[in-house]
RNA sequence: GCCCGCGUGGUGGAACGGUAGACACUGGGGACUUAAAAUCCCUUGCCUCCGGGCGUGCCGGUUCGAUUCCGGCCGCGGGCACCA
């Protein structure tokens, strides 16, 4: 054999893994554990370059700790249950399960060519009634625990689809299915008490120093811990106060009105008497609650009638509004306006006539607020007026503080800690996801099924041709008897949100197996997770709720006390780019071409493209005349190129992966992934990118096929290949354990370089590429066994222990130090490493070039950085 | 609006405050070939009167020395947002 054959090779070296079930996680209690997960994929059917760069970072990781001499568990599975599967079902008929097992057993096939050291023994499917059932039993000890409720909630409702959707299914207020308008409606909801951990979830995030701050950050402003004050206001008709919530209590002497939800019971209380104000509150009900939407949204209101006194001013009345920007979930529902010191409410306040009134003033400057509300920082200094709660000048930070302290003492209102997070509410009107274990019995309400009955099993006969649930117009399943009383009741057809499902994978990945959800021996070995990597899409929500479940999880019983945090360290990865071709038809609307239809290259350093189809495809074969008139239509008629756009299927830009493995392998696809661009970062597929990682994998072959067959004898630069070596040992280290592996890879390219002009003999030469092999295990692990057993390593390189660099090796005896002059590089001088700097001071006076450059003029001074630098100052 | 992050050759990117551009892509030139493929070698920041000069978004500061630290701009990207 002559040239690298990826496919027979990478075929091989998998099914000798397998035989020796090289990846399989053993609780070894005499070795350290490492738990490495990346976020698992929704069973699309087909993997994409992103799950490419995830796995592939995870298994570099898995098998240099499991090199390293850990006891390493990678594991895989699927979030399968979902609203595709369902959609499938919809438009192409056939059932989700089949559409999901079918596409779960595609994708393993599409994986195992990737050649991951993946405990397969360990995989399940979120939809595998053995994982949602112990799922259902958690549930229902959360539930016995209180951290789960029910209460009536306002969602979106589809009134065509018969379902309710998620804020991100609405649309420019539509269904993005039936396109029709979305209505709000209250509707009793399971939820999840994320609340109860609200503060601990947040002051838990400092101890989490291995995840991006990134993340972190975005946490803590989505948990949105916020210091105020509940005020309430007496009404004129003697009626229960309003109790408003603000975090502005300084502005207080500015309020001029009050305004509650539409949603506010007392908002509700008056409808019936006032059709005008039901009118507003019905408009306020078919609002879009979309982002964009609210953002236009005019601020409207309407005058209950109704006053109350202000707090502090006894003798002045506020008149109560109904605004349809306040919340209801947030705060009390209830706001005071300062039309003054808030933009909105000083519209709202112009619009509606009411008065403004100014609560300080900026330093030296007393003019009263006119068409701009004056907000300043809470950082810089106000006087605020009339001495307001004892307040003169300072800061609005210290304002709020003082206020809320005096407001207190006066009795007049009491400090809050509000929170921006609100519970999670996890009830799907769908079928294609894990049943809420509960049922409704006239007599005992709702009681949770009972745990011998679990799990609640989907039904299969189910059809999607009407809208709607199909749990709740299954003839039998619904029907079932009370758990209490044994009388006939109705099962609960709302499925848990699959994030669910997704917040504790981690943890049944450690005993795939057991009868119950874990197993806490296994828990306390393998948890937490020590490396999880993922997309930053989940930097929320996913990573939230599983932090969350994590302490459920505990305080059910289901979980260690070491594992209130799930994952030690999170990394979180770019995604894979691709060009897109795009032209324009004769309207001037955009039209896409796939990679394979565009000849692509560059002229003259200049990226040009243009439709496959019109030329004869050997650009070798054209003359400079014909490449010219090439350009030259290139220009004309472009099709343009896009850098670095996110892959999707609309663009014409997807590269698949089966594609490229057939084409190079898989070695070829992983190496070409973790190059050039830090992992966190995106990284733009190129085809030229993936012939070159190609053609550099042939080369390592190559020179480890020559290798093998070389007989000089000890050489010339023996020595020095060693100490590249050793070099490289340990920048490829440094490069996997800091999560930097295009340096790794730039370090592997050196030692190449280095070890193809070696002028070393047979031994050094064979010594260094087998430890080259070892080094390009984790990326490349195919060829590195390939290699290694060309060289004659024992065993397979995967099992081998890690390389350790001999520290004598990684210092040169003699450095170079580069000379500047007044901080410019003007020489350098070869010195022995430890040469005193008297010494390096004399040899640098006496250098030609230094004198040149010095042309006479006396030395300031001197500066000597041992082994580093000189730097002369005149 | 609020909160983050990032700006380095034609491109992706390297660089404990110490030789800016490692490593790679692209481009240019050459060798070997009847020719091609494959491979190998040289070259590739800009300007230059070939001495050197200029260069890490822009302006300033600290330092013997700044891509790196500080301040202010400009540009790009991300997250959150009727949150009271």
């Amino acid at each position: 054999m002559s040239r690298y054959d990826p496919a027979t090779t990478e075929a091989k070296w998998q099914t000798a893994w397998d035989k020796e079930g090289v990846f399989t996680a053993r609780h070894d209690p005499a070795k350290p554990k490492y738990y490495v997960l990346e976020m698992f994929p929704y069973p699309s059917g087909r993997i994409h370059m992103g799950h490419v760069r995830n796995y592939t970072m995870g298994d570099v990781v898995a098998r240099q700790k499991a090199a390293s001499g850990f006891s390493v568990l990678h594991p895989m599975g699927w979030d399968a249950f979902g609203m595709p599967a369902e959609n499938a079902a919809m438009e192409r008929g056939g059932h989700p399960k089949d559409w999901t097992y079918g596409n779960i057993a595609d994708m393993r096939a599409q994986m195992k060519p990737l050649g991951l050291s993946i405990d397969w023994s360990r995989e399940f499917a979120t939809c595998d009634p053995e994982y949602y059932g112990q799922q259902q039993a958690m549930f229902i000890d959360m539930l016995n625990a209180g951290l789960v409720y029910r209460k009536s909630a306002m969602v979106n409702w589809d009134p065509v689809d018969m379902t309710v959707l998620a804020n991100e299914q609405v649309i420019d207020g539509k269904g993005w299915r039936s396109n029709a308008p979305v209505e709000r409606r209250e509707l009793t909801q399971w939820f999840f008490k994320i609340t109860d951990y609200a503060d601990e979830l947040l002051s838990a995030l400092d101890g989490l120093k291995d995840w991006p701050e990134k993340v972190r950050l975005m946490q803590a402003n989505w948990i949105g811990k916020s210091r105020g004050l509940e005020v309430p206001f007496q009404r004129t008709d003697g009626a229960a106060p309003i109790v408003c919530y603000t975090t502005r209590p300084d502005t207080m002497r500015g309020a001029s009105f009050i305004a509650i939800s539409p949603d506010h019971p007392i908002a509700k209380a008056l409808e019936a008497d006032r059709p005008d104000l039901a009118a507003f509150l019905a408009e306020c009900r078919r609002m879009d609650t979309t982002e964009a939407a609210m953002e236009k949204a005019e601020k409207l209101g309407i005058d209950t009638g109704l006053a109350v006194r202000h707090p502090v001013f006894k003798g002045q009345t506020l008149p109560v509004w109904i605004g349809n920007f306040v919340l209801m979930d947030y705060g009390t529902g209830a706001v005071f306006g300062c039309p003054a010191h808030d933009q909105r409410d000083l519209d709202f306040a112009r619009k509606y006539g009411l008065p403004v009134i100014d609560a300080f003033h900026m330093p030296g400057n007393d003019t009263p607020v006119s068409n701009e509300a004056l907000v300043p920082l809470k950082s810089e200094p106000v006087q605020y007026i009339d001495h307001f709660a004892g307040l003169g000048l300072t800061t609005g930070q210290d304002g709020i503080e003082k206020t809320i302290d005096w407001f207190a003492a006066q009795g007049l209102g009491t400090a809050q800690t509000r929170f921006r997070l609100r519970d999670w509410g996890i009830s799907r009107q769908r079928y294609w996801g894990c049943p809420i274990p509960v049922v409704h019995c006239d007599a005992c309400g709702v009681v949770p099924e009972s745990k011998a009955n679990l799990p609640v099993r989907l039904p299969d006969d189910v059809t999607f041709d009407i809208p709607g649930n199909p749990l709740d117009r299954h003839p039998t399943w619904r029907d079932c008897t009370c758990p209490k009383c044994g009388a006939a009741a109705r099962r609960e057809t709302d499925t848990m949100d699959t994030f669910v499902d997704s917040s504790w994978y981690y943890a049944r990945f450690t005993a795939p197996h057991a009868t119950t959800p874990t197993d806490l021996a296994e828990a306390e070995y393998w948890m937490n997770v020590d490396q999880y990597i993922g997309g930053v899409e989940h930097a929320i929500l996913h990573l939230l709720y599983s932090r969350f479940f994590a302490r459920a999880m505990q305080k059910t019983g289901h979980l260690p006390a070491k594992a209130s945090e799930p994952f030690n360290a999170l990394f979180t990865q770019g995604m894979v780019t691709h060009e897109i071709y795009q032209s324009r038809d004769k309207a001037g609307r955009p039209v896409y071409h796939l990679p394979e239809d565009v000849l692509r290259f560059n002229l003259m350093n200049e990226p040009v493209a243009f439709l496959r189809t019109d030329h004869a495809t050997d650009l070798a074969e054209m003359t400079e005349d014909q490449l010219a008139a090439l350009r030259l239509e290139a220009a004309s008629t472009p099709i343009e190129i896009i850098p670095s756009a996110k892959m999707s299927k609309s663009k014409k830009n997807v590269v698949d992966p089966m594609n490229i493995i057939a084409a190079y392998g898989a070695d070829t696809a992983r190496w070409f992934v973790m190059s050039d661009s830090p992992p966190e970062r995106d990284v733009e597929w190129t085809s030229s990118g993936a012939e070159a990682a190609a053609k550099h994998l042939a080369r390592v072959w190559r020179i480890a096929d020559e290798i093998s067959r070389d007989a000089t004898p000890a050489n010339l630069g023996d020595t020095e290949l060693q100490r590249a070596t050793a070099r490289t040992i340990a920048d490829v280290t440094q490069g996997i354990e800091g999560f930097a592996f295009n340096k790794s890879v730039a370090a592997l390219y050196a030692l190449t370089n280095t070890l193809s002009k070696s002028t070393a003999g047979a031994v050094a030469k064979r010594a260094a590429m087998k430890t080259m092999a070892q080094l390009l295990q984790p990326m490349v692990p195919h060829l590195a066994e390939e290699i290694w057993a060309m060289l004659d390593g024992v065993g397979l390189v995967s099992q081998a222990a890690w390389p350790v660099a001999d520290p004598a090796l990684l210092v040169d005896d003699t450095v170079t130090l580069p000379i500047q002059i007044n901080g410019k590089r003007r020489a350098e001088i070869s010195v022995p490493k430890d040469m005193p700097a008297a010494q390096v001071e004399k040899l640098v006076l006496a250098d030609e070039d230094v004198i040149r450059f010095l042309a006479g003029q006396p030395v300031r001074k001197l500066i000597v950085v041992p082994g580093r630098i000189v730097n002369v100052v005149i």
